[in-house]
DNA sequence: TATATTTATCGTATTATACGATATAATCTT
DNA sequence: AAGATTATATCGTATAATACGATAAATATA
C-alpha cells in the first residue's frame, strides 16, 4: 500500500510536469522504448533492442531503421565482432527522447525555486536514494 | 542544472523499476496517452481528448473507438448536455495504464522494505511535496 | 569445413495515425 | 421558431507503424 501511494505521486508529477509538445515529434511506442534503452546501456545491438522489446530481430531491424532514418540513433559496426552493431542516440534523438520521457525542465526548476533549500535537498535526496536502488536491483 | 539531475534520477528509476511485460498490452502511443488524462481528470470527452493530445477531433473519436473496443475506457452522455461524452477508465483499462505507466509494485515493495523507516519517509514525504507543487503549478 | 551468431531485407498482413468532408443531434442565439 | 453553434460520429483516403516468416549475407566459433 505503501507503494500504491507512491505511484499515486509518480503519475501525478509525470502528469503535470512533462512536455506538452510531445505529439510534435511523432515517435512511436516502440521508438520512445528503443531510445529509453540507448540512453541508459551500452554496447546495444539489434540483439538487444529485440530482447528488450520482445519482438523478433528482424522487426527490431526494422524498428532501427526507423530512427536511424529519422537521425534519432546512430549504427556503428563493433570492432570486436564485426558482426555486431552498436547503436547510439544521437544528440537530436537525446531532444527528442527528453521531450517524451523527461519531466519539463523549466517547470520543473520554477517549483524548485519556490522552495525551501531544505525541501530542495529533500526531493534530490530521496530520489538519488531512489534511483541508487533501483538499479542495484537488478542486480539481485 | 538541479533540474537536469533530477530529470537523471527520475528516468533512471523509471528504467529499472517499470513493469518488464509492457509489450504484452500492444497498446498504442496516444492509447496510453488518453488512458492517463482520463486517470487524471474528471469529465473529459472526444472535445478534451483532441485538444490533449493535438489531434483533431475526428481523430480523437477514432482512437477513443479503439479503446472502447478493447475495453478499456467507457462512454456514456453526459446528463446535462447531452451533446457530450464523458469517458472513463475500466478496471481493465487502469491495469494496462497502470503496466504501461507505473512502477513496478512488487520491485517498489521490495526496495521500500529494504530501507530503514526514516529512508521511507524521505522518499514518500519528497514525491507527496513534489506532486502537490505539480498540481498546483498548472494554476500558475 | 561445418555450424552458430548477428544483422539485414523482402514479402505480406494488420493495426495505428491522421485529416478532410459530411452528417446528426443537442444547445444556444436572436 | 429559425438559424447558428457545438459536440460527436462516420466515411473515405492515405501513410506510417507493427510484426513475423523466409531468406540471405557476413562474421565468428567449433
Amino acid at each position: 500500500m505503501k507503494a500504491t501511494e507512491i505511484n499515486k505521486y509518480w503519475t501525478d508529477i509525470y502528469f503535470y510536469l512533462r512536455y506538452q509538445n510531445q505529439n510534435e515529434d511523432k515517435i512511436s511506442h516502440q521508438g520512445v522504448r528503443i531510445l529509453q534503452l540507448l540512453d541508459k546501456c551500452e554496447h546495444i545491438g539489434i540483439k538487444e533492442v529485440a530482447r528488450n522489446l520482445d519482438v523478433s530481430h528482424n522487426t527490431a531491424s526494422e524498428h532501427v531503421k526507423r530512427l536511424i532514418n529519422k537521425s534519432w540513433i546512430h549504427k556503428e559496426r563493433s570492432t570486436v565482432d564485426e558482426r555486431m552493431v552498436i547503436l547510439r542516440l544521437t544528440e537530436q534523438g537525446r531532444q527528442v527522447l527528453k521531450r517524451n520521457a523527461n519531466l519539463d525542465e523549466g517547470k520543473l526548476e520554477h517549483i524548485l525555486a519556490s522552495l525551501t533549500t531544505e525541501e530542495q535537498q529533500l526531493i534530490d535526496k530521496a530520489l538519488h536514494l531512489l534511483s541508487e536502488r533501483a538499479k542495484n536491483a537488478t542486480n539481485s
